[in-house]
DNA sequence: ATTCCACGGGAATCGGTGGCAA
DNA sequence: TTGCCACCGATTCCCGTGGAAT
């Protein structure tokens, strides 16, 4: 059924970005000056979750990249602060190096410096939550380095901004959702590669695009999920009811690789509030305090306070894992998908 | 009206580690 | 090698806010 699986992978580049022309013009109207060995402008690119603001950026470097190398780096901005961006950039640069995380951070700004001899395009991905004004100004301070960040909302990003640096993002992109037609023809492409010829049809692809609301990221996941239904099922083609079935195991391995890339204290806090369903914040602390002790007894960590588990529990709901309802005393948490198992074991409930 | 308390921003503090001098 | 310092990043501490409970 599937015969080539890497065009379902997140991290797959399309030779060609359907429906997305404008948007590739756009972009390398702003990185071109690269190529003549001029620093970029800063770009910054925004939409919801899942319509290609990653794919845009990576294919639009590769193009470029076939006249002249462009040296860039992507790197995920979740979690990271000033000091790791910057060491992860110098990483990723064709003379870079690892600095130790101790390294102040105007440091890694020089040798940024002394290592660019031409332009250098930073992909900035994720950059919702990063410290942003500095390091924008940080970026600001070394020439030829140049950020192409990606959030989700525009105006909510600029925000915090001085006028100074807002001034030098020169181009602001904006992606939306695609049309059910657009993405049914994106699907239709994907499905020319990776499936078996005839195996899908127009309307169930149109089916999958109407379904996750032009969503890319969630239609190529569902196709993918759809077709191994259809293998498990027996079945010689996909079957509507294979599509049907699709979605909720799609959108559950988004999930389950989401809880999978978090570190500990956020495993134990969506145990905890998978384990209840649903549960109020008092609550929820008592319990944390009550299995804290037999849980990290073989962990090297020691158990956190309540601020900090009020930040895990924010990642938690960023990720989607976690929902949080109501506010201040009233607030209950719950886990969006019961069937997202947590990865660690909570200990049995003390009985009364 | 008053008290309670979770939230979340921001400052302070702590623990771990690389670099350096002795 | 040892001891100290500088620094980062994680966590805690502090506190203003505002909705809920009394």
């Amino acid at each position: 059924m599937i015969e080539d699986g890497r065009v379902f992978r997140d991290d797959h580049l399309p030779r060609e970005l359907q429906h997305r022309e404008g948007a590739v013009r756009e972009l390398s109207g702003a990185l071109e000056p690269a190529i003549r060995e001029r620093p970029a402008d800063d770009v910054l690119v925004s939409g919801p979750s899942g319509v290609g603001k990653t794919v845009l950026a990576r294919h639009t470097l590769q193009r470029l990249q076939q006249h002249v190398g462009v040296p860039h780096a992507h790197i995920r901005c979740l979690g990271e602060t000033r000091g790791s961006i910057f060491r992860e950039a110098l990483r990723q640069h064709p003379q870079g190096r690892d600095l130790p995380r101790t390294t102040p951070v105007d440091d890694v700004l020089a040798e940024l410096r002394s290592v660019l001899d031409r332009p250098f395009v930073v992909i900035l991905d994720e950059a919702d939550d990063l410290p942003r004004s500095k390091v924008l100004e940080d970026a600001c301070r070394v020439f030829g380095l140049s950020m192409i960040a990606i959030s989700h909302d525009q105006e909510q990003w600029l925000a915090p901004i001085s006028d100074r640096v807002r001034r030098s993002i020169a181009t602001k992109i904006q992606l939306d959702r695609f049309g059910v037609d657009e993405l049914a023809d994106i699907l239709e492409r994907r499905a020319d590669i990776g499936l078996r010829s005839g195996v899908v049809s127009r309307e169930q692809l149109q089916r999958i695009a109407d379904e996750v609301a032009g969503v890319a990221r969630a239609g190529i996941q569902s196709l993918r999920a759809a077709a191994e239904l259809a293998r498990e099922r027996e079945h010689g083609e996909i079957r509507d009811v294979d599509v049907d079935d699709s979605f909720e195991r799609a959108r559950r391995r988004i999930r389950e690789a989401n809880l999978r890339s978090l570190p500990w204290h956020h495993q134990v806090l969506y145990a905890l509030v998978h384990e209840a369903g649903t549960i109020g914040a008092g609550e929820l602390h008592d319990r944390y305090d009550q299995v804290s002790e037999q849980l990290y007894e073989d962990s090297p960590k020691t158990p956190i306070g309540k601020r900090s588990r009020r930040n895990k529990l924010s990642k938690l709901r960023d990720y989607g894992l976690v929902l949080d309802e109501g506010k201040r005393q009233n607030r209950k948490y719950r886990v969006v998908d019961e069937a997202v198992k947590p990865a660690i074991e909570m200990p049995r409930r003390t009985p009364y």
